[in-house]
DNA sequence: CGGTGGATTGCGTTCCGTGCAACGACTAGT
DNA sequence: ACTAGTCGTTGCACGGAACGCAATCCACCG
């Protein structure tokens, strides 16, 4: 709709992989220099771009503060931080929160692995629906015929062998899900790696997020896995606890 | 010098304190709503706002995307990080890594306090330079015309009793911490707070980032904030050596 | 000193962005 | 149920902003 703009963001894009000089934007984003070049200004002036050197340009600061300014206003985060460091020190695995938001998961805080081998990932991040544990979480959530509707229109690329492929099997995995309270991605998503999940509520009752915990598979077992079920919960519980869910403390 | 673009970027910079509606934005964007309207679609094509519901726009996803991928690329946090991580884990304090950056100190990392009593601040948040440690450990580490330049610039905005008001006191305690290796932040910018930090160096010796320590002081008094100077200082080594610093594990 | 690769500037044209005004959707108040 | 009010959305015509070109400047190197 907005040209400019749209070109900017693109540059934007562009840059979030590292330092640029301006030709290197100019072909990346298909069009003139000039035009890059006073682009680049206008978001220099607002601390978006910053100049490295004479020739290399990068994000600025106006980015982080943003995205730190805009999840601070986001409770579930701030409120859940806590429960959630605990159960990354207590398992030393990867911890995730995810939040569903406007037709899509959302990895909105992580703790990082103290093992070796870990699982990549990123504040930011979208998550695939049909094969995290997270997901299942958030879409198993929702009333009956949203969770339906939302299901026809995901794609369900496999990506690994185990990965849920039809509607029909994903919403049966949901069912199983609301009921027993957690999810669980048995290396759906990546053959190495899986996890549980399970939801926070908010005080209302209403699920707002997700916990969920990701091992290497050489790391723990599938029995390994479930043990961590119970600790998971408790987080949850604090999680939702925090968040203003009374009921949630038992 | 791109108008649509600047408009749009103030728009992001309102979006950050929370939801708005289309006229909030208009309003403080001073611009007509059709304006503001045109300039959201394109924004949430490219998933930097996304509707929160039928009259609420929001920052969308591709911020965090962009800010967390960039950070990946700065190596220094990413390399930093499992050295910080302890040193909070073994003081339980706030623990900040932060860079210069274009004329200013920004914080790059940060390690929550596990106590009640906590600093407040964020990641993408710029410091001060005549008044935290941070600042005074990088500047410290310039040449000295740089620093004497630079000192010159500074607004030295009293803060509280302790904050230094003049470039040459500034330029001494400078030359302190150049001298000692770690900079004491006494209640220069805040009145319940105090801070040590020290320096990250690169592969080529030059200091990098700093990372600081933030402590309250009725948690800690001025003799026990000095206590940490030693854990401060290993962590500092540590992390240099994980930047590549080679000399730096003693 | 000339050559090369990059950033930067001036300028004319054109198309993109703008504000206005009218419309539509929705809410609240009586 | 009607009306008044609020807010988001669309069509349109005008004007200036953004564009690409080409020329210039600047730093670096042989």
């Amino acid at each position: 709709m907005s040209q400019s703009l749209d070109r900017a963001l693109v540059l934007l894009d562009a840059l979030a992989d590292g330092p640029r000089t301006l030709d290197q934007l100019a072909e990346q984003a298909g069009v003139h220099k000039t035009t890059v070049l006073r682009l680049l200004r206008t978001l220099e002036s607002r601390r978006f771009v910053q100049r490295d050197d004479a020739r290399h340009y990068r994000l600025g600061t106006a980015l982080f503060d943003l995205a730190n300014r805009s999840l601070d206003s986001r409770d579930v985060r701030r409120a859940a931080e806590p429960a959630l460091r605990e159960l990354n020190e207590l398992t030393g695995h990867t911890v995730h929160l995810a939040s569903y938001e406007g037709g899509e998961v959302v990895y909105i805080d992580k703790f990082e692995s103290r093992h070796q081998v870990r699982m990549y990932s990123r504040v930011g991040k979208r998550a695939a629906l049909h094969c995290t544990a997270v997901a299942k979480v958030l879409v198993a959530a929702m009333d009956p015929d949203r969770r339906e509707r939302l299901a026809a229109t995901i794609d369900y690329v496999p990506m690994t062998a185990n990965t849920i492929t039809t509607a029909e099997a994903y919403l049966a995995e949901l069912a199983v899900v609301a009921e027993r309270g957690y999810a669980l991605d048995d290396s759906e998503h990546e053959d190495f790696i899986h996890c549980v999940a399970a939801p926070v509520r908010g005080q209302r009752g209403g699920v707002i997020a997700a916990v969920s915990v990701s091992v290497p598979k050489v790391l723990l077992d599938h029995d390994g896995l479930l043990a961590l079920v119970p600790d998971l919960l408790r987080t949850a519980a604090r999680a939702s606890a925090a968040c203003g869910h009374t009921a949630a403390l038992t």
